[in-house]
DNA sequence: TATGTTACCGAACACCTTGTATGGTTTCAT
DNA sequence: ATGAAACCATACAAGGTGTTCGGTAACATA
C-alpha cells in the first residue's frame, strides 16, 4: 500500500479512537475527524464510505490483533500460541490491563457497549475451545452452544465489571473471580 | 394531564415503538415519528426535548413497569408482589414470552443492545434481594457487588441466549437453564 | 352559552451534517 | 522526466434538526 495511503488511514484510525475515547459515537461527526486526523474531507471518503464503516473496520483490526480470527500474516496469532505459560484468559486480561491497542481506553469510553458487543463476538470462537472448563458442573448437561455462549458471557461480564470498577484487582485475582463465577 | 395531551403521548409513544422494531434508532428521524404517530412537528418537540429523551422516556415507562424501581401509584410493583407461586425470576420469563409491554419485540429488534442494557441496569435491585441464590457456591467469598452484578449479568445473557435462539424452550426449562449456569 | 386557556396544526426558518463533484497540487514509481 | 495516484480546498444539493409564527380546535370554568 502507498505510504500516502497508510499514512492518511493511521491518521483517521488514529483521530478516530482518540474521539471515541472522549465523546459519544453519535455526536461524532466526519467534521470532527478530518479536523482531528488533519485530512481532507475528500481523503476520507475515499477512504471510508461512511464512519459507520470505518468503525468496523476499526474494531475489525482492533480485534484481529487481540484474538486471531483471521489467519493471514498481520495477525500473529497471539492468543492461541502463548496458552502454554498462562492460560489463556489471565493473557487476555492481562492485554487488556495494559491498554494494548488502546481497548482498554474504548472498553471504559462511552462508547463501551460497542466494543463489549464485539468482543463477545470474538470470544465465542475462543470459548469453544475452553468448554472443558464447565467439566463436572451442572451446566455440562445443556446444549454446546448454550455452554459456548455462557463462558463468553460471564468473561465479558466480569471484563466489564473489572473495568467498571476501576482495574482494582490484579489481572491474576481477577482470572480467579472469572473462574469462580463460571 | 389533559386528554389531548396524554393522546398525542401515546400516540408518539406507540408509533416509536412500532419504528423501533422496524429501523436502527440512529435512522429514525423526527419526521418519521410523527409520520407514524400522525402528529404535528411542533407536538413532537412539545412534548419531547429530542428523539434521545424520547427513548429514556420510553424505557422509563417500560421498566417501570415490569420491575418496581418507582415506588408510586402507577407501578403495581408487580414482580415482589408475586414472589409467593412463581419465584421472581420465572416470572420475568413468562412476562417477557408474553411480550407483556412488547418488550420482546424490543429484544428481539435491531435496537436489542439498548434495551438489554436498559434490562440488566433495572434487574441490579432485584439481585440484591437474590443473594442466597450463590449460597454454597465458590463466588459467596467474593465482594457483594460482584455477585450482584453477576447474578444481572447471568440473567440477561440468558435472557439474550433464549431471545436470540427463538425461545425454543418454555419459561420453565429457561428458569432451570438459568439456575444451572448460576 | 360565553370566555380564556391550552394544545394542536402547517408552514417557514436558519442551521448543521452528509456524501459527491470539481479542479488544482504534491508525491510516488519508473 | 513523466504519468498515475493520492492529496487538498472549495462548493454543492439533499436531508435532518430544533424553533418560531399565526391560526384553529378542544378544553375547563363561569
Amino acid at each position: 500500500m502507498d505510504r500516502r495511503q497508510r499514512k492518511s488511514r493511521e491518521a483517521i484510525f488514529n483521530a478516530f479512537v482518540r474521539l471515541l475515547t472522549k465523546r459519544d459515537f453519535a455526536r461524532i461527526t466526519v467534521a470532527d475527524i478530518i479536523e482531528e486526523a488533519d485530512v481532507g474531507r475528500t481523503t476520507f471518503y475515499s477512504h471510508f464510505e461512511t464512519k459507520e464503516f470505518l468503525l468496523k473496520e476499526l474494531c475489525g483490526e482492533l480485534f484481529c490483533h487481540i484474538f486471531d480470527t483471521e489467519k493471514d500474516e498481520h495477525c500473529h496469532r497471539h492468543i492461541f500460541r502463548c496458552e502454554g505459560d498462562d492460560g489463556v484468559f489471565l493473557h487476555l486480561f492481562k492485554h487488556i490491563a495494559h491498554n494494548d491497542n488502546n481497548l482498554l481506553s474504548l472498553l471504559s469510553s462511552e462508547n463501551n457497549e460497542i466494543f463489549f458487543g464485539y468482543f463477545k463476538e470474538n470470544l465465542l470462537t475462543l470459548s469453544k475451545s475452553q468448554l472443558d472448563l464447565l467439566k463436572g458442573r451442572e451446566v455440562e448437561k445443556l446444549p454446546e452452544n448454550f455452554r459456548i455462549n455462557h463462558i463468553a458471557s460471564v468473561f465479558t461480564e466480569v471484563l466489564k465489571w473489572w473495568v467498571d470498577t476501576g482495574l482494582k484487582e490484579s489481572p491474576e485475582t481477577i482470572t480467579g473471580y472469572f473462574y469462580m463465577a463460571l
